[in-house]
DNA sequence: TGGCCGTACTG
DNA sequence: CAGTAC
DNA sequence: GCCA
């Protein structure tokens, strides 16, 4: 009983916490010049993004990684870059060495980079850009099951539009639906429209389970004013009834009309693992309101049900953002654990291969996790870009 | 020179 | 297993 | 791409 209620407690604390700090973050937000539009560097950060995408497509994955990296990097940097002393500058940071620094230095000197427009007259570019850019848009907008083997796939197979893909292609169901709902879903989602979805769904959720904790992950928790999807994650004080609740939850959801396609559906392996969680990710639209308030698009909706025990896990990683989660297990693995979605454990790796994984380490909240790495908290609103933590 | 997160789902 | 997503 |  004790356990069960502090369970329940401690949830309870945290859904009141996730609240109270989000509102923090979305003042803190409002207050700096945020958005990547009106951008001191907009032009820097636009070309590096263009060949990150480059090598995306080419399937070069650490030149890409290396430049988003150095995307953040300058989206961060305090000033204008113009002279080479901001350079210098950039330089001292750890992600951005001599190459990067001398891309840098050429676009701030004649406003463009001959690497960039070399790799984009290559035809197998050329082309699959144009596949890239019907289905990856920008690298915030989500993915719809198409990377850089399956677009290299269809230009070989001599696809060149849209249209050509939608005819001939033979598509699996997640690029089906990516096709169909190829407009809603490059739209962005206004942050309180994703309110909103939250609502809908807890007040659904609440019908089956009335203990439900339910947090909106993301880049929502993160308080960026619009975001790609809802990521929703949802726990129950009792982790016996955590089987089966997604389910429940997705037929409630679809009887209330709210699902209009499912991408994957709560799968029903390891269910009786002590660490078992479930998975859902679709299309969702809310319904028209009474007062006459009609939604354009459907959205991306992810919900993930995860047990108590492994609810601040989940909160730390799917709030994200994918290189801040990147950076911190490297340094847990740096120091001996190894970190998921769901517990924190020593490990044992030989020639970087986990050989044992020892007893998890009990973690009641995301702070704690923190802690026990011997890392200073660090805030949703703080975790947009990569990090280089250290040994203190 | 080798590592750059760890895990789950689809087909 | 490869490919993709989170 | 960068880093140890």
């Amino acid at each position: 009983f004790f356990f069960f209620f502090f369970s329940f407690f401690y949830i309870w604390i945290e859904n009141h916490e996730t609240k109270r700090d989000a509102s923090q973050e979305v003042s803190e937000h409002d207050s700096k010049i945020e958005d990547e539009s009106c951008d001191l560097n907009y032009n820097i950060v636009s070309i590096l993004q263009e060949m990150q995408r480059i090598y995306e497509l080419m399937g070069d994955n650490w030149r890409e990684f290396a430049y988003k990296r150095a995307c953040g990097i300058v989206k961060m940097f305090p000033k204008k870059i113009e002279t080479e002393a901001d350079v210098a500058l950039l330089l001292k940071t750890k992600g951005f060495s001599k190459k990067l620094g001398a891309k840098v230095l050429e676009i701030i000197q004649t406003g463009q980079l001959k690497k960039l427009n070399e790799l984009k007259k290559l035809p197998q570019i050329e082309a699959s850009n144009l596949f890239m850019g019907i289905w990856n848009q920008t690298s915030l907008c989500g993915n719809r099951g198409v990377g850089h083997q399956t677009v290299t796939q269809w230009y070989r197979l001599g696809y060149r539009t849209l249209d050509d893909v939608r005819e001939k292609a033979a598509l699996n169901e997640r690029q089906k639906i990516g096709l169909k709902y190829y407009d809603d879903l490059r739209a962005k989602i206004p942050r309180c429209e994703v309110e909103e979805i939250e609502h809908f769904v807890k007040k659904e959720v609440m019908k089956i389970e009335s203990e439900c904790a339910l947090v909106t992950c993301g880049s929502y928790r993160r308080g960026k004013a619009e975001s790609g999807d809802v990521d929703l994650l949802i726990t129950h004080p009792r982790a016996k009834k955590i089987v089966g609740l997604l389910e429940k939850i997705v037929d409630q959801l679809n009887k209330a009309g709210f699902l209009k396609d499912h991408f994957s559906l709560p799968s029903h392996k390891n269910k009786h693992a002590v660490d078992h969680h479930d998975t859902y990710m679709g299309i969702c639209k809310l319904p028209d309101t009474a007062d006459g308030r009609v939604y354009k698009y459907c959205r991306h909706l992810d919900i993930k049900v995860f047990p108590p025990a492994a609810f601040p896990f989940a909160l730390l990683y799917f709030t994200g953002s994918d290189h801040f989660n990147r950076s911190m297990r490297y340094f847990a693995k740096k120091k001996g654990y190894t970190l998921s979605s769901y517990q924190l454990a020593p490990a044992i790796r030989l020639n970087n291969h986990k050989t044992h994984t020892g007893q998890p380490i009990l973690c009641s909240s995301e702070e704690q996790v923190f802690e026990v790495l011997g890392l200073k908290y660090v805030k949703p609103c703080d975790r947009n870009n990569h990090e280089y933590f250290e040994f203190s």
